[in-house]
DNA sequence: AACAGCTATGTTTGCGTAAACATCCTACGC
DNA sequence: GCGTAGGATGTTTACGCAAACATAGCTGTT
């Protein structure tokens, strides 16, 4: 900066005011300081500018795995809102760090970041297996109300509602269910928004069969449904289990939906290409990562007014997978 | 730091040491030290010793979008290998920056980053609507050859050929193929790939289908080659596209493998559960990522002797999608 | 003509850190 | 007992920038 400065015959202050956009410059001196800064190809340094301001312009996102399209489709949506913003988001893979708890700790904390996105199973943070730095505003996303920090949940539980009353209301006499990991919340408040909907409607509940998000889990479990003559309806936890789901079904000779109902969960792009296409909960993970970097930022800026609580809503989209129950004299 | 070290009763310099591992510090005193820092909550503060060090220990990803998995997968090895190397790694979605050409220029400009690694169309390079901050290294991946930069690339072109041969090899006449977009580099080498293949055994060359590794795309086009009753073999550009071919396929009641065979690309984790499990070109994501950040940090790190141009391999895995194609007489 | 009020620019300062250098103390050899 | 080596610690400094304050020049008012 200095050189540039003493290229233009001007101070570094006024350097200073021309790379921030400032006003109370004359054009003049202006465009002499821009024709020296492309000569000498300077370029603001942004350690020093975040030394002197105190902010890095950096969101953090703390995520275990990018294996699920939901975790990226949230991670892309955070992304791109930081950066209309004005902020770059930083990846913080959980795994890589997890080798010695000691290292989990320094690396966080020394985080060159203003805020940090959550997007990890909440038990971690219980466990107290991830130390987050004190005095960095923090969100959580995808996760059971917390009282000490901002959350924001997308309405799994409102999503398999919808999916499960839709099969009901079909004519099905119950919905089995594919379920996300054990640890997982959403794959819990899923679960939960089924049982009640069968609960609630006085049906039996069939056993819960818990999978891992991947279209293999699908398959293997589906082959315990396929067995079961009196599955006609399944309410898959997202719809890469209920690809798998599909090959089972098809292998037992079972067609979909003539046999069996299928429902999935996040309304993936490739959900409608599927064969056939899938009937799934759609989750707007745009306005989901909208909202958490909306309320991160608010944190920063010290807006204290932001919602304790935001919960993203979730959309039934219906396509050829489900259909009533076959007749019983068929 | 100040406050640890008067709390401490030591210099603000020892506090450097301490925090730094370094030696020559006495255990009493490092004992002392830290729990002054515990205390008190310190946290090393990140700009100020980028400031001071020189470098922000961040490798910057510049990515056009994040649809297909493969960009995902390719995303999730970086900030893995770079967690490893205790780097971090900020995201940079182009397509929000692309508002105002200005607007791209500041802000890679003045990016917080050691080294760039570029996963983007080779054109938007070329045609200078991304401006690098000079001094910057740079690594690209998945693109052409290009003497300014270090390049890795996965063997696109190589992977192509072993399923095009693998499908020649069962028996079919000719192979056709469901191609990526235009603007893509991988998808112009893998059709290069498949139709070089085709060429040098003298078959007739299908026309192109080109797609955007959407499924959907994979459908649209799969009913154009399923309507066609020479059509006994398609190689796809990628997994997504595959699928909804499947559908188109099943639609026009033709049976895979049985009236025509399918290999994919990129075997996702999906492709195994598709139905019937997906033969598919395999690429190692997670190497081409590690050898993207070893390249990278070589340049950072001053080593010259890092090759221009490093080619990860493809491997195809046969799966239940292909097979020898019907007898005429069936 | 004197002064206030404004704009354009310059000067000083400190953000938190770690390298470079300076100092102190202890142990050991002769 | 003196000198020296080497380890432990303190002091000074600069990294690049922008806020705060200072200054200079100019306009318009009385």
């Amino acid at each position: 900066m200095a050189d540039v400065a003493q290229r233009a015959g001007v101070s570094a202050q006024t350097v200073s005011r021309v790379a921030n956009g400032f006003g109370g410059v004359l054009e003049e001196t202006r465009e002499v300081v821009i024709a020296a800064m492309d000569e000498l190809g300077y370029r603001p340094n942004s350690a020093a500018r975040a030394l002197k301001l105190g902010s890095f312009h950096t969101i953090g996102v703390i995520s275990n795995t990018l294996s699920t399209i939901g975790d990226i489709r949230t991670i892309e949506a955070i992304a791109h809102s930081a950066a209309v913003e004005g902020y770059t988001t930083t990846l913080i893979p959980l795994r890589a760090q997890s080798e010695g708890a000691g290292r989990v700790y320094s690396r966080l904390q020394e985080l060159a970041v203003d805020a940090l996105i959550l997007n990890i199973e909440t038990q971690l943070l219980e466990r107290a297996e991830v130390l987050l730095p004190p005095g960095v505003p923090v969100v959580l996303m995808d996760t059971g109300a917390d009282d000490a920090h901002v959350v924001v949940d997308t309405d799994q539980f409102d999503g398999a509602r919808q999916a499960t009353r839709h099969l009901l209301s079909l004519g099905h006499d119950t919905v089995w269910h594919l379920a996300g990991p054990e640890g997982s919340h959403p794959a819990q408040r899923r679960a939960e928004g089924w049982r009640q909907t069968l609960a609630e409607s006085g049906r039996d509940i069939p056993p819960v069969l818990r999978g891992d998000w991947t279209a293999q889990s699908g398959y293997a479990l589906g082959r315990r449904a396929a067995a079961d003559p009196g599955c006609t309806a399944v309410f898959c936890a997202n719809d890469q289990m209920a690809l798998g789901l599909y090959r089972a079904l098809r292998e037992a000779g079972r067609s979909i939906p003539d046999d069996v109902s299928v429902v999935g969960f996040d309304d993936t792009e490739d959900a409608g290409a599927y064969d056939p296409p899938l009937t799934s909960v759609h989750q707007d993970f745009a306005d989901a990562g909208r909202r958490a970097v909306a309320a991160a930022l608010a944190q920063v800026r010290g807006a204290s007014g932001s919602p304790r609580m935001d919960v993203v809503p979730t959309t039934l989209v219906v396509r050829e997978s489900t259909a009533p129950p076959p007749s019983p004299g068929r």
